[in-house]
RNA sequence: CGGGGCGUGGCUCAGCCUGGUAGAGCGUUCGGUUCGGGACCGAAAGGUCGGCGGUCCAAAUCCGCCCGCCCCGACCA
């Protein structure tokens, strides 16, 4: 492709509305252009990254056994009534009529219509298991779409169904789309995690997350080097190897009634009583479905509700109402203590080796010190409730845990029978028995893949893409079209490479040096053959890989040899 | 939905407080000079100042309503 025949808006500066970088990026080097909020087009760039990430997914999904197909992006009601979800998804449901005043919604998401698909379709045993998927626009009416394609209305997707018999046969293509998951972003080029993550209310053990490792992701995640372990923060275990509870026979001072007037957070009161935050028990009342607990972690930690929630077996635990604590504890949030209380305790692990520790005395403006576990108050329950922070063990291996933040890019799910349940959707097995399938669902955001890998990709002077997914693999320039010399060579170059069946664009405007430059680091294309200043003097043309800032030269018959060894070692 | 901010040529922004008939840089067009890191000289095009209404002799500027966009939060997965 030549730069004058294609459709290439770079811009000096971004627009004010871009924050991240990816965003910024994005815009500058002319791959996409916004039209109205959180609404995105994709210029002929942007657009033919996202076909090569696109044909990387499809690669994937073949060779793991799934097949593509294109659902409709307009939905009827009464199929999202079936499902209940006409009622339950909230207003990011996007609903509309059409001129008979019936109701369609433009599909977020697709279970409802592949399954209406596959109950209609498969009645036997024998035509499992299938596994169906499609790359499609979605639309989601987001509150506050941001950051460009990091998080639109309209984006585009991967998104997978699976239909198994039972379970065991679910477990496999759940296993089957990991590994594809893992080749897919390996392809892409990116550095990735897989990471555990939280079922939320569908329940089921079977959720991975797949995180593209970048400073400015939305979500924490916890890693151990040591072992491979990962998982969402929200879920991430600590190990403790000794069982963690108290030593016998320390020496344990009496507890002291201490005045701490106007003292509530865990920094007031350990700047006031001169003692570490970690020597503080801080204590929460929370709500878990009807009844009140007391929840204990130490001072410099941060209670995590999704374990809480899972340790007490509750569907639901929220922060008691300050009413509420003053009615069970005698005294504000801020001065609530374990000793005394009557509900029942729940401690961090952690709570349980503390000695000599401060507390609150249940009295406004009042704490303990010289409490200790065990002797001054009993937990009825000793439990992992708290966030892992870095530096923590890791639950498998016991080695320090790191904390990095990513952007997620893929999920997987396993669904169980939710859907076919509610929509009917049923098979007959070898007995005869009509079964319900067993589903699994998996989505890859195809454009947040895109953002995701320049967000990790990039220096001060632009995009720096990996081979598998940049527009073009190389770029060439000629350094002065009006030099006739310069001119016809890099014609020749180009015609011969692009014969071969190189991946490149060149760069023949008519314009200075120093903006094809400039436009070649900013578009991030990972091989750059410039012919300028040397071809005159030496007769050779200058590689550059836009990663390392290598540099080789080569003759114009030696290129073709020099650039496919190359193109090879770029390869993931 | 709550809080904050913004809207002036394709992009970035000044002008608004203190009303007097619209500016800069980049980009674009034309001519010339240049040709290895967003070159230089000269000429030019391009704006109902987001929209509607009000105040005033006079509104980009003051007031009201509306629209659009962005940030923080809450919400959702």
């Amino acid at each position: 492709m030549k730069f004058t025949q294609t459709f290439i808006p770079t811009l000096k500066d971004a627009p004010k509305d871009a924050e991240i970088i990816s965003h910024k990026l994005l815009f500058r080097a002319g791959l996409i252009r916004k039209l109205s909020s959180g609404i995105y087009s994709y210029l002929p760039l942007g657009l033919r990254s996202i076909q090569k990430i696109s044909n990387i997914i499809r690669e994937g999904m073949s060779t793991w056994g799934a097949r593509e197909v294109l659902l409709p992006l307009v939905l009827q009601k009464d199929l999202w009534e079936e499902s209940g979800r006409w009622q339950a998804y909230g207003k990011e449901l996007l609903r509309f009529q059409d001129r008979h005043e019936k109701w369609f919604t433009l599909g977020p998401t697709h279970e409802e219509a592949i399954v209406d698909l596959v109950r209609n379709d498969v009645q036997s045993y024998k035509q499992l298991p299938l596994n169906l998927y499609q790359i499609a626009p979605k639309f989601r009416d987001e509150i506050r779409p941001r950051f460009g394609l990091m998080r639109g209305r309209e984006f585009i997707m991967k998104d997978g169904y699976s239909f198994d018999m039972d379970e065991e046969q679910a477990n496999k293509t759940y296993q089957r789309m990991y590994d594809a998951y893992n080749w897919i972003f390996k392809q892409c080029g990116l550095n990735f995690r897989a990471v555990e993550a939280d079922t939320g209310t569908i329940g089921g053990k079977f959720s991975h997350e797949f995180m593209v490792l970048a400073n400015t992701g939305e979500e924490a995640i916890v890693s151990c080097e040591a072992c491979g372990y990962a998982a969402n923060v929200e879920k991430a275990e600590i190990g403790y190897p000794d069982s963690g509870t108290g030593t016998a026979g320390e020496e344990s001072p009496a507890p002291a009634l201490v005045e701490t007037p106007g003292k509530h957070t865990v920094e007031e009161v350990s700047g006031f009583l001169k003692v570490r935050s970690s020597d503080i028990i801080k204590t929460m009342i929370v709500k878990a479905d009807d009844t009140f607990v007391a929840a204990l972690v130490r001072g410099d930690r941060e209670l995590n509700p999704i374990k809480l929630k899972n340790a007490l077996n509750a569907n639901e635990v929220q922060l008691a109402t300050d009413a509420d604590c003053v009615g069970i504890s005698g005294a504000h949030a801020g001065s609530i203590g374990p000793v005394g209380l009557k509900i029942k305790i729940i401690a961090d692990r952690e709570i349980a080796a503390m000695r000599n520790a401060v507390a609150g005395a249940n009295q406004d403006d009042h704490h303990y010190t010289g409490i200790t576990p065990g002797k001054d108050f009993q937990p009825a329950l000793i439990a992992d409730i708290r966030n892992a922070v870095a530096g923590d063990q890791c639950p498998h291996c016991f080695k320090p845990l790191g904390i990095t933040r990513g952007i997620e890019v893929g999920h997987i799910f396993k669904l169980g029978t939710k859907y076919s349940l509610k929509m009917h959707a049923e098979f007959l097995d070898e007995s005869g028995v009509s079964k319900p399938f067993v589903m699994g669902c998996y989505g890859i955001g195809v454009g947040r893949t895109l953002a995701a890998s320049i967000e990790q990709n990039n220096d001060n002077d632009g995009i720096i893409f990996p081979i598998t997914i940049a527009p073009y693999e190389i770029e060439l320039i000629a350094i002065n079209m009006k030099d006739k010399d310069i001119s016809d060579t890099a014609e020749a170059v180009y015609r011969e490479m692009k014969d071969r069946g190189f991946d490149i664009i060149y760069d023949d405007r008519d314009i200075s040096p120093g903006m094809k430059l400039k436009d070649a680091d900013l578009l991030g294309f990972p091989v750059r053959i410039v012919i300028g200043k040397k071809f005159k003097n030496e007769g050779v043309v200058e590689i550059k890989v836009r990663k390392t800032g290598e540099v080789i030269t080569s003759t114009t018959q030696a290129l073709v040899e020099k650039i496919t060894a190359l193109r090879k070692s770029l390869l993931p």
